[in-house]
DNA sequence: GGGGATAGGCGTACGGTGTACTCGTATCCC
DNA sequence: GGGATACGAGTACACCGTACGCCTATCCCC
């Protein structure tokens, strides 16, 4: 009987992703996504209840292009690897959402099937009870801080130089590691490290 | 000749975590922080360039109190799971302020105390090269990571249970280790999670 | 002791934000 | 054609960061 909706939520997401790009994660608010949809900015509040809300669809937005099928027949650690690394990549994609997707996470429905796929893989590997808990969660710091820290400050970004550049006499052996590090690609520096833990979770070789 | 200074950038950082811890993250302002002593708000700019200084300061003063003297004696995988545990203590007793960590972190003096003392004892313990680089990073992003999830989605918290209340048909393995994950208490899950990463790095036990 | 230079404290104002309230009206069913 | 429904949006308010510019407290020097 009422008249019927002209936007949906999908579309919402999609202009505000759009704005984010264009113009910044700062720039993200109702009334630059409603100027963008040509729309009111109170219309907005029909689809979405708050500007929290809004931040929710954009993270789920970029969780949702993960895929999260994964070859069964690969060992459990390569399956792991390739989750992690295809997480790693969809939100690459989209580096202005980094700070969104740390604190909107859990409000995803991406996320959920992300994790199921992970902990499957860990059972396949014979990991059960608390084991499981914490090799899930330990990988899922690790991802979520090494994008971070990919974004916040990789390797190749001022700041390593900056650090390598401090005198040695305060800071001998950072200075020297960062020397190191500047020509460590950011894709190398992600697989290594998830090596790593994998190999700490007991995996045969570093995948 | 002028007349003296009345504040100090370490009576203003004070000043902002009081009001972080009192009203929240959110509450943080130029405004708060100017009532919060007595003064007007543009007196501020007078000690610091601006909103984003003043989270500086609050990030500095955060970790500033991170010891990082270490026995000297202690073999390697102790001195980082050390440094990694009182990195998280000192985050852990201001809750409010980890998403300003997360994107701040970088500008702070205290950080580069830290990672001295860190990748000091992976030196000691024969990292050298890229190898030490990829070994700092990783332990950087678990402990970055670890934080987050600890104080975003603890295992304590309704989060878990609402995934452990989820269809087993859709998510089996991830209800279930979600099940599993309540009783886990998180410094158990940090220190569990963080000997994880030490046996990657080729620690002879998990410390 | 008095005068002047210096810079600290802050009042005002502007452009931005999120969102509560309100109302006109486009839309579809009968 | 008439009426119920709820959508779209205008307006308004409280709050934010901060640029500008004034008043004045303070200390040095004579």
């Amino acid at each position: 009987m009422p008249r019927p909706r002209s936007l949906t939520t999908a579309g919402i997401a999609a202009a505000a992703l759009a704005v984010v790009e264009r113009d910044g994660l700062a720039a993200l608010s109702m009334r630059a996504v409603a100027a963008e949809m040509g729309v009111g900015t109170m219309s907005l509040y029909r689809y979405v209840r708050g500007r929290d809300e809004l931040e929710d669809l954009v993270v789920d937005l970029v969780l949702a292009g993960v895929d999260t099928a994964v070859p069964p027949g690969d060992p459990w650690p390569a399956r792991v690897a390739t989750l992690a690394e295809r997480a790693r990549a969809a939100v690459g994609a989209h580096p202005g959402v980094v700070p969104l997707l740390l604190t909107r996470r859990h409000a995803s429905a991406g996320t959920l099937r992300w994790g199921e796929a992970v902990v499957a893989a860990l059972a396949d590997g014979g990991f059960t009870g608390e084991a499981r808990v914490i090799a899930f969660r330990t990988l899922m710091s690790y991802v979520l801080g090494a994008v971070q820290v990919e974004h916040l400050g990789p390797l190749s970004g001022p700041g390593t130089a900056a650090i390598a550049a401090l005198p040695a006499e305060r800071y001998p052996v950072l200075a020297d590691t960062a020397a190191h590090g500047r020509g460590i690609a950011a894709d190398d520096e992600f697989r290594r490290g998830l090596a790593v833990v994998l190999r700490g979770l007991g995996a045969a070789d570093g995948a």
